[in-house]
RNA sequence: GGGCCUAUAGCUCAGCUUGGUUAGAGCGCUUCCCUGAUAAGGAAGAGGUCGAUGGUUCAAGUCCAUCUAGGCCCA
């Protein structure tokens, strides 16, 4: 069966589109997958998106990295499911749905009812599900998504409660009352890869407060002295419990130039109150333990029984990095303040709201939001001449990664999960983990880890996966594995109970301590536990697939963006350490961020996203793939744009369509069939297109076993380039008489490379593949396996001997542009210097002949008379014997005869004077360039050169006309719009006495070469083509 | 404030692991050449204080230190 037709241009969208329906229709990838079925497995963890809007170019990004690596192990024989996901819980999704519903809080969401609420969560999620399934399908990312794994189908929720149990009963799943950061607008606290999210840069009021103080012997000493504190929330001075000092550090009394008393830092006084301070005494912090002062607002009550309030106490936590030295506490609003104050005894009191605003009793700031009120407060300290300096302050506050509103650290029970106590194995886990880059291991994520804190686990909201703990009235906590356990416990019923919110709330079962009504707790689980999870809950074990699941535990391969370090990277290691006491993944790929053209992440308020589906249908899936596999490092931050992505199109890709557009055309007009493709007559330049297929199979393999796309890609870059512009260029007359030889080889070659690059870019090789090779081999390049090679199969000196080829060709060039004689005509001899080249077989030689246009090639060197010799010092060689001398002998081997040290060194070594010594030296030692005289054209680079013979004899200058005319009148079969094989009959008349010369002699050979079947000299009544210079014109016309 | 990454031609990026005396490629620009696959290819030219400073060394884009700018992450 012979190749179809393959047109000279490309429309990649709509060939794309073509290959769609054909994987569609035919099954391809589910074709691919049980190919390999029996092959040994490679296991690929989806990391899933978070439907909660529409995808973007970088989800793009993640994709393709996703998936090239599948395609390329299936290509190697291993069996790679593939398993689609949807992050389906969480915020994020809630918050979307309260956008849409005009919600503004949690109240909003009870009114409105929680049933109704969780539907329309579950709707938005399947609306963005349905988006991102067609971007995954468009850009050809073969993921079973019928097969898709729900973070909140039935049965991942009974997985995830299994899990949750494992971790409960092992004691690593508690409550605890804890400050963390809280979202008041969410209602919710936040984890802190969520909190990471969100900080941004915010100028709040920081002031210096007056304390004064009431009690021990200073107020004696010194009239009106207080303690000087500092803080940057004034709103949290309303509950002010204590202050700090470190008992370290030294503390001074100190009067400032309006003779005003005040204890603060040592270290600090100078910087605060001003290089005139007086200091009056000093002491250590731990003096002051136990003092008393009067606290700024009396608003608040401490219950009757309370420890030291509104004393001094001792934390070793306290610097004087900034402020003075003295930590004002407010234990609600503060984890390090909780801490010291607990060590104290002391009450925890919090006037502000779960909505963010103070209680209403408070005065002056009653129902206001906690960050609004600190410029009411500040005015009051200041009334009341507490008020030191007011500053503001410009630093990085965490807001909520979703809404943006001012998060609040803020006292409240929360489920843990004690992750501090595993820290030492996933440090382990993390040793046994290749990073790719290798940067992240240690750097990032090890940081992270050795830095971890418990993981807050429980969220107060709706639509997410119950946190499956039940609690009696005697506080008698059971955690519940799954449905199937829920059942035992409280009925059949429960079977099939939907395990979301409200529903199981409503599930209720004797405490099996005490018999007392047990009911759920009411907090759901943040969803990166969801996610985390996934390695067992997408195959909802260890109810279902437990032997797949064992066997396919854990993953060879994922792969996200560095964000995920503390996101998914971080869960699926912690999940998996706490539940199988091993981390889920052996490789993990970490991909640098998508940037705008100008370097800017892309963000909807910029205005700058890339749309990927229109980017797609505008350059091609293929392009966005390849851009995004090459160019640049993918674990670097890289910017895309349109410019870009068209560059690499037209680059590569374009190259290879027309090299196989090349390859059809001329077989077809041969009648070539494919299927008599044999690799056997070779040529040396075929020998060489064919190994270098077979080198280009090899490294492309190496560099994805090393996920390393960027190398890869760059060796297929080369050999599409080599193909095109070497092999095909050089070879281009075969072709026209359908030599098999070179067609067998130019075949084989493509067919390497369109199995190399199926992983990067499967519609255009998936087109190439069923216009000239599905004939004859696999239905689709996705069925085949990657093409062999041995190292024994690879010849570096043929590569060597084509690569010295192409230098001089090139040196050629350079020179044919310096002498002003172009290239057509054809001049009699070049002289060559270049070691090897002698050695050149004369097939390669003759590549040079040709392609510099001349009729011999000789030795520069044998024409000594011809050639001037220049010698360099070599650095490295010298620089390894002679150290600090090196300059002396350099110097010395530039001021020698170069012929004499030439001559010298034919024998082995040569002497060169160096100050008063005589130091010999090898041809190791020297770079030695052979020049052309004077009055050569010549050209040389790195010591070889090339030049060209001008001497131009008549029987030259005839040739040279010829070749014009010959060129002239294929330009006009072309204008015309001749078929390649159509004959002509040429009617020509010239003026010009050397160019009638010219034809007399060569007239037979160019109506060959442009393939005319009558060549007449006579009147030409109508010009298809002349030229005023050669006094030559023609008229083409279509021969019977 | 701490950590990591980045800084090389007008633009996008190699080169840095292993230091070697003319620092490369692509895009864009100028001139020319080649062309019966090519929207391509080639040659020459213009365009570089290799972010700055200091150090190590016979020799630094490359190694070390400090700094500056940008990005990311953390607090």
């Amino acid at each position: 069966m012979s190749y179809r037709d393959v047109p000279a241009k490309i429309d990649l969208p709509v060939m794309e589109k073509d290959i769609l329906s054909f994987w569609a229709d035919q099954d391809i990838f589910h074709k691919s997958l049980e190919r390999t079925q029996d092959g040994p497995l490679w296991v690929f963890f989806e990391g899933p998106p978070t439907a909660n809007g529409m995808p973007g170019t970088h989800h793009v990004e993640a994709r393709v990295f996703k998936d090239i690596f599948p395609r390329y192990r299936t290509m190697k024989g291993f069996n790679v499911p593939r398993k689609a996901g949807w992050d389906c819980h969480g915020l994020p999704v809630e918050l979307a749905v309260e956008k849409e519903l005009g919600f503004n809080g949690k109240q909003d969401i009870e009114k409105y009812g929680i049933a109704q609420f969780n539907d329309k969560c579950r709707e938005s999620v399947h609306k963005y599900v349905g988006a991102f399934g067609d971007m995954t399908t468009r850009m050809g990312y073969w993921v079973d998504m019928d097969q898709a794994y729900w973070t909140m189908d039935e049965k991942y929720i009974d997985s995830v409660w299994w899990s949750l149990k494992k971790i409960f009963d092992k004691g690593l799943l508690v409550q605890d009352h804890r400050v963390s950061p809280y979202c008041p607008r969410c209602g919710t606290g936040l984890s802190d890869h969520e909190l990471a999210q969100g900080y941004e840069d915010v100028v709040d009021a920081s002031v210096y407060v007056r304390f004064p103080i009431t009690t021990g012997n200073l107020p004696e000493k010194y009239k009106g002295i207080s303690f000087l504190v500092w803080t940057t929330t004034p709103w949290t001075l309303i509950s002010n419990t204590a202050a700090a000092v470190n008992p370290e550090v030294d503390y001074v009394v100190a009067k400032d130039v309006n003779g005003e008393f005040f204890v603060l830092a040592d270290a600090l006084a100078q910087k605060v109150l001003g290089e005139d301070v007086q200091i009056l005494e000093t002491f250590t912090g731990k003096s002051l333990e136990g003092t008393g002062y009067q606290r700024p607002f009396e608003w608040v009550e401490f219950p009757a029984d309370s420890g030291p309030v509104n004393t001094i106490l001792l934390a070793s936590y306290v610097t004087t990095q900034d402020g003075t030295g003295i930590v004002h506490q407010s234990p609600a609003f503060g984890a390090e303040d909780l801490l010291v104050c607990k060590a104290y005894g002391l009450p925890l009191v919090n006037p502000v709201r779960p909505d963010g605003t103070f209680e209403l009793e408070i005065p002056e700031v009653g129902g206001v939001f906690f960050k609004t009120a600190d410029a009411r407060l500040v005015e009051i300290l200041k009334e009341r001449g507490l008020l030191f300096r007011h500053l503001p302050y410009e630093h990085s506050y965490p807001h909520c990664w979703r809404c943006h509103t001012a998060l609040i650290y803020y006292a409240q029970p929360s489920w843990y999960i004690r992750t501090t106590e595993i820290k030492d194995q996933l440090i382990a886990q993390n040793e046994k983990t290749n990073w790719f880059p290798e940067t992240i291991k240690n750097g990032r994520f090890g940081d992270w880890l050795n830095n971890n804190v418990d993981w807050a686990l429980s969220r107060n909201r709706y639509w997410g996966t119950p946190l499956p703990i039940w609690r009696c009235e005697n506080d008698h906590l059971t955690c519940v594995g799954g449905r199937g356990e829920l059942a035992t416990l409280a009925g059949d019923a429960a079977l099939t109970v939907d395990p979301h919110r409200p529903y199981v709330d409503d599930v209720t079962f004797a405490c099996p301590q005490c018999q007392s009504t047990a009911t759920r707790v009411p907090e759901v689980i943040d969803c990166w536990f969801d996610s985390g999870a996934m390695p067992f809950a997408q195959h909802g074990y260890p109810e279902n697939n437990k032997e797949f699941f064992e066997k396919s535990y854990p993953a060879d391969f994922i792969c996200e963006a560095i964000d995920q370090t503390r996101g998914w990277f971080y869960t699926l290691m912690a999940i998996g350490t706490l539940v199988f006491d091993q981390s889920s993944y052996k490789n993990v790929l970490c991909l640098g961020h998508i940037l705008d053209e100008d370097g800017r992440k892309m963000s909807k308020h910029l205005g700058n996203v890339l749309e990927p589906i229109q980017l797609m249908d505008e350059h091609g899936a293929d392009a966005l793939r390849w851009f995004m596999l090459v160019s640049g490092s993918p674990w670097q931050a890289r910017r895309v744009g349109h410019n870009t992505i068209a560059e690499v199109v037209r680059k590569t890709l374009l190259t290879y369509w027309n090299t196989v557009a090349f390859q059809s055309l001329y077989a077809r007009a041969g009648d070539w069939d494919p299927a008599t493709a044999e690799l056997t007559n070779l040529t040396d330049l075929d020998q060489w297109a064919v190994n270098q297929a077979t080198r280009l199979a090899r490294d492309v393999d190496q560099a994805l076993e090393q996920f390393d796309t960027q190398r890869a890609g760059k060796f297929i870059a080369e050999y599409v380039d080599d193909l095109s512009n070497w092999y095909v260029r050089r070879s281009r007359r075969r072709f026209w008489d359908a030599d098999p030889a070179a067609l067998s080889t130019l075949h084989h070659c493509l067919k390497v490379v369109t199995q190399v690059m199926a992983p990067f870019t499967p519609f255009i090789t998936e087109r190439v593949w069923q216009d000239l090779f599905a004939g004859n081999d696999a239905q689709s390049v996705h069925l085949m396996q990657w093409p062999a090679w041995t190292d024994l199969d690879i010849n570096d000196e043929l590569r060597d001997q084509v690569e010295l080829t192409r230098r001089i060709v090139e040196l050629g060039r350079a020179a044919r542009a310096n002498s002003g004689v172009k290239t057509r005509q054809p001049l009699q001899r070049a002289l060559v210097a270049a070691a090897g080249w002698a050695d050149l077989p004369e097939s390669l030689q003759a590549q040079i002949r040709e392609e510099v246009n001349v009729l011999e090639l000789d030795s520069l060197a044998a024409t000594q008379e011809l050639v001037d010799v220049t010698i360099k010092a070599n650095f490295k060689t010298l620089g390894a014997r002679f150290g600090k001398q090196t300059p002396d002998v350099a110097n010395a081997i530039a001021q020698s005869d170069a012929r004499d040290i030439v001559n010298q060194l034919k024998t082995g070594s040569a002497k060169v004077k160096v100050g008063k010594n005589t130091e010999s030296i090898t041809s190791q030692d020297v770079i030695i360039t052979e020049v052309p005289r004077a009055g050569w054209t010549v050209a040389s680079e790195s010591g070889e050169s090339l030049a060209l013979d001008l001497a131009l004899s008549p029987e030259l200058i005839a040739q040279g006309i010829a070749r014009d005319i010959t060129r002239l009148i294929q330009d006009g079969r072309k204008s015309s719009g001749f078929e390649i094989s159509d004959r002509i009959a040429v009617t020509w008349s010239a003026t010009n006495p050397e160019t009638q010369a010219a034809l007399e002699v060569h007239g037979q050979a160019i109506a060959n070469e442009v393939l005319a079947t009558s060549w007449v000299s006579g009147l030409v009544q109508v010009e298809t083509v002349s030229d005023q210079e050669l006094g030559f014109s023609c008229n083409l016309t279509k021969a019977n």
